[in-house]
DNA sequence: CGCGTGTAGGAGAACGTTATCAGGTCGTGA
DNA sequence: TCACGACCTGATAACGTTCTCCTACACGCG
């Protein structure tokens, strides 16, 4: 592949012309320059963009650490990273570390050893040294979705707490006194903030927090559906349920589907994460939106504005707030049915 | 951010002696060696990738472009992908193009200015001199999901026409005899193999191919939602439809259900690429199954191999077989209501 | 004529690493 | 004693850019 020094030879100019003509910098002679513009076509000529880092000290590249790309929320919120780092030349380095201290670690060294020149993370669980160290190196980091406690950066997050007392308290609003919850793990940020909000909705409403009626799942589908078997299991089993993330959400629906009962009739449903399919199930699905894409592109501007100096001095948070999208499985009827009578109705 | 002069200033050897310990290569004495250890961790120090993939003409990093990471099925292979290219140490630079060879060649120009080791594409349009160009100056590329006629580089593809076949084969059997696509656009790979197949399969059933029954979508969610009321609106509509893609299949369920039309009843739904939450739609959607993970894992595998020279010459040419995933809403009655009746009733 | 200024172009250092090569010091066998 | 290899070390040249000097010329002005 060319050389810049392959270029001036061939234009019969010094490396610095080469360099001044290709880069439109500094002075050059028109003839030169079309000497050299003409010696780089003919040589297939595409800067090094290595070489370049070299010296400029910056990577013109930024890495997104997630905990997995295949699920629909993170894809979303990649996609609005990318369409904002893009617009200012920006690549983007992409690592899913599926909620793993040890993977989240190694992709951590990588991104480090490549001298990225910002960093968008989705922290999974406790505060990582490395990460500290990266910090602490003057690299920008800002946090999504999750945060750490310790870490001096941006980030940018979703109100989840106003989320899920939104959905809480439109199920009470409903009549509805059982509410079950498939929470995430506890030791992720989401997971806690979401069994906190939905504990502290049911308080506020004068409900007593019945330990039976929160089962911990890992947010992944299968734990969904095992956890859902288990309410229907019980003597009593919760007139509604909120899930809370999209993946247990199916796996949730695909068990009730199964087992035959009746939504929102037998057992409502309020999932946390809108989808783009929840208006076309039946009943179509009520659920807490996220605005995932707006929070991945909120997270590129800070980052941008941090490397571009534009903005300096304490970490900012943004905060989304989600929108509880109602639907029908919480128990709100079409409207062609008119008014909900308050349910009461236990299933034996 | 200390470099390894820093590290050899303080250990008291040489910079060639310090990157022998560090390297692990080469001769260092144990006594220079715990020096030098010691020394990089007092330091924090951490190698500059960028340095070394100026000396050893590597990187490490290999680059992904897909039309859209936030379309599921991407999401999918871009995470097979990245788990398979990680175990190795490589990095993944992920590029959306959104089908649009502007954007597309900005990305090319901009991996091969980053001197990516190789290179996974999943081509928009028309064959572009920039990928010739990358191809010809020695990365490895491997197109996935589509590919380019004149391109000399290793594919690995779903088999559209066996997937669709299967599908309209499916719904001829169960008695449709008017069955609508609506296809992608035809100047994508994908969106032409569909809908030769889709007139394949008819052709070979002995039915004429109508050409009111071939609607061109854009592969996106609103189109589907547009051309299925299209076909609703018709004097006489198809009894079934396959939707070629996810997102366009979410988007004419989405009409059809605001239409209260019945499926499978008033008409039959196939859609292209099964996604987790088919089976939890009502009635549950049949689909053709393509095993995206498993395409980027391949994809992976493949340029790997091409990196480490375990593999050469020819192009090869990988193709996975989607299979129909039987459910509902293509006219399979619930095993309860047992045969289904050959339909003929026309919508007004 | 001297001097400043705008323009043009070249030499060479720097970025941080790895690789090559030459120069040491040993111990060992002839 | 000498030759030879194994071991250890350091100097230095790359890699391909950008950037900071430096020189040189032409021109206008006092």
């Amino acid at each position: 592949m060319a050389t810049i020094r392959d270029v001036a030879r061939v234009a019969r100019v010094s490396v610095a012309t080469a360099a001044r003509a290709l880069g439109e910098y500094g002075y050059a002679s028109a003839a030169a320059r079309a000497r050299v513009a003409r010696a780089a076509r003919a040589l297939d000529y595409h800067p090094n963009a290595i070489a370049r880092s070299m010296i400029k000290g910056r990577t013109q590249t930024v890495a997104v650490i997630v905990s997995d790309n295949a699920n629909p929320f993170f894809a979303t919120v990649v996609r609005g990273l990318e369409d904002v780092v893009l617009s200012k030349g920006y690549a983007l380095l992409l690592c899913n570390a599926d909620e793993n201290a040890d993977k989240e670690a190694l992709y951590l060294r990588m991104v480090r050893q490549k001298r990225v020149d910002g960093l968008v993370i989705s922290p999974s669980g406790g505060s990582s040294p490395t990460l500290r160290s990266i910090r602490a190196g003057g690299t920008p980091i800002v946090q999504i979705d999750r945060r750490l406690p310790g870490l001096h950066a941006d980030a940018v997050l979703i109100d989840n707490r106003a989320g899920v007392r939104a959905a809480i308290r439109h199920l009470i609003a409903r009549g509805h006194r059982r509410i079950g919850i498939i929470s995430g793990p506890r030791r992720l940020y989401t997971g806690r903030e979401r069994l906190q909000a939905y504990r502290a909705a049911l308080r506020e409403a004068g409900l007593a927090v019945e330990p039976d009626l929160i089962l911990e799942g890992t947010f992944k589908e299968p734990s969904g559906y095992e956890l859902v078997g288990r309410f229907l299991s019980m003597r009593r089993p919760p007139t509604a349920v909120f899930v809370a993330n999209n993946l247990m959400t199916i796996g949730a629906l695909l068990r009730l589907k199964e087992a035959g009962v009746r939504i929102p009739q037998e057992i409502a449903v309020v999932g946390f994460d809108d989808m783009d399919w929840a208006p076309i199930l039946t009943p179509p699905l009520t659920a807490v939106a996220q605005p995932g894409y707006e929070l991945g592109a909120a997270a590129g501007r800070l980052l941008l504005e941090r490397l571009h100096a534009q903005l300096t001095g304490r970490p900012q948070t943004i905060v989304f707030h989600p929108k509880l999208v109602v639907r029908e499985s919480c128990g709100a009827l079409p409207a062609a049915r008119g008014r909900a009578e308050p349910e009461r109705r236990a299933r034996s």
